[in-house]
Order: C-alpha cells, then structure tokens, then sequence
DNA sequence: CGCTAATTGAAAAATTTTTTCAGTTGCAGA
DNA sequence: TCTGCAACTGAAAAAATTTTTCAATTAGCG
C-alpha cells in the first residue's frame, strides 16, 4: 500500500477492516461499518483498492459488492432469499475453454444460481 | 406477450426490435436506436421483457447491458478493447459442481475475460 | 520537528433511476 | 365497426447514486 505512495490512513484502514470482517458488502454495509468515513471517501477508496487488486468488485445482479481479493473462488446465489456463498473448486474443464479464434482467456468469473439449503 | 394482458405497443415493438439487431446494448444504444421512445419507457419495457424473460439483463463490469434471451451462451470479454463475444460450448463440468452443501444448481453465469485476437 | 504531496469531506454538480399523474391507446367484447 | 376501459405513455418532478470541487487537514519523509 505505501509501497505506490499511498498513504496508510485511519480512514482506508477502517474500510479495509470492515472488509476483512465480511465478504460480499454492498456500499451501503460498508458505510454502515464506518460511519466516521466520509461517503467520498469510502467510493475513493474502494476504487483504490480495486485498482490496486486488493480488492474485487462483483456484480450479482443486485448492485455493486465488494469483498477482499483473496483466492479465486466462485459465488452461489439463492434466488429465494439472496443469500451468496462461496466454493473454491474450479468445474471449468480447462480443456472446453473457448479455443481457435484467438481469443486469449487471461481469467474467468462463474456464478452459480439456485436454491440453497435453508431454501429448499 | 398478450397472453399476460400485455399490450403490444409500438414502443415496446421498437424497443424489441433494437434489441434483435445487436446483442449486449446498454440503454444508451437502446435509446440511441429508439429516440421516438421515451426513456421512462424504455426502462420500464426492459423491466418488463426482463421479467417475461424475453430479455436477459448483464452485468459484464460496465453497466447493464441488455441482450434476447435465446440459447444459453457465455461471454468473452476483451480487457483492452471492451469487446464483448460469444461462445456456446459451456466448459462445466457438471461434476465438479458445488454438492453436498445442499446447494440447489438451477442455472449459471460465466464470464472470460482476457484478450480477443485484435488486441494480440 | 517542519514541509509538502497526498488525502479528506462538505457542498455542489452531474448522472441515473423511479415515481407521479393526466392524457392516450390497444384491443376485447358488443 | 364502434365503445369502453384497463393498460400504457411520457413530461415533470423526485429520489437515489456517483462524481467533481476546493479549502482545510494530515501522514510520513527527511
Ligand atoms: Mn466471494
Ligand atoms: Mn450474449
Ligand atoms: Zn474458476
Ligand atoms: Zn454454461
């Protein structure tokens, strides 16, 4: 982080804090979570942090969330009551990407819609 | 469409027939290509075709798009151009899905991202 | 400790989306 | 073909979201 001269402020460290505590917030739950962080500066921030690659932004469908860009992983969404979950293994078959028209694939994002559990 | 009590107006055909001429317009395209429409109505008609599942509504990273909901497909997207293709073979393997979590699977979403072969 | 580029946040602006509501119209039924 | 009316439209206004400004503050280097 200071490593681009960026400077290690109490307010992005609050941010990055709330993100550690909880996977998948929206703006609206990080605010929350830092109400002493200036709306401005929350929507900085995560950019910076995006940009940086520290953080991921997903799109779901319901909005912008943010969570910490850990390991590659992918997301299951309940349609019945929106809860999202994460799964580490990779049911890509490497072997059916799409090949031939020169398309270089450099990386991927999958979401896996249904019911869950609780759900039924 | 009537068979819902939906009427088949002329904004609503135009709007459809926009939609059929490309895949993955943002509204601005949308309204670009249908100016004799209004824009209270073209957000409610894609509302309502998202709803019928006429229209399959994305979130590709840089604002919704809006595409036919025909056969089930993926995207490619290229990181340097913006470019956004199609590709039909789905690389899952149904296998290696998410199970035991009891985790009901009733559809999915990939994305791939990486370089078309314009952009080397 | 002092300096300065980076940062913050209140206010304002810009952008995007939704709500209202009065007037219009597609179309089912006579 | 004509009528009635629920469905629909769109201008205006409101609400929600995101970005820009800019003066004041501050982290961190020397
Ligand atoms: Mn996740
Ligand atoms: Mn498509
Ligand atoms: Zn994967
Ligand atoms: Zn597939």
């Amino acid at each position: 982080m200071r490593g681009g001269g960026y400077k290690a402020t109490p307010q992005r460290m609050s941010v990055l804090r709330t993100l550690a505590k909880e996977q998948h917030q929206t703006l609206e739950d990080i605010r929350t979570q830092c109400p002493e962080v200036g709306l401005v500066t929350v929507y900085r921030t995560l950019d910076l942090l995006v940009g940086l690659g520290i953080v991921r932004r997903l799109d779901l469908g319901d909005g912008a969330r943010y969570e910490l860009a850990e390991d590659h992983h992918h997301h299951m969404i309940c349609e019945q009551c929106g809860e999202i979950s994460e799964f580490e293994q990779c049911p890509l078959d490497p072997g059916r990407l799409p090949a031939g028209d020169g398309f270089e694939v450099r990386s991927h994002s999958l979401e896996v819609y249904g019911r869950c559990a609780a759900c039924g």
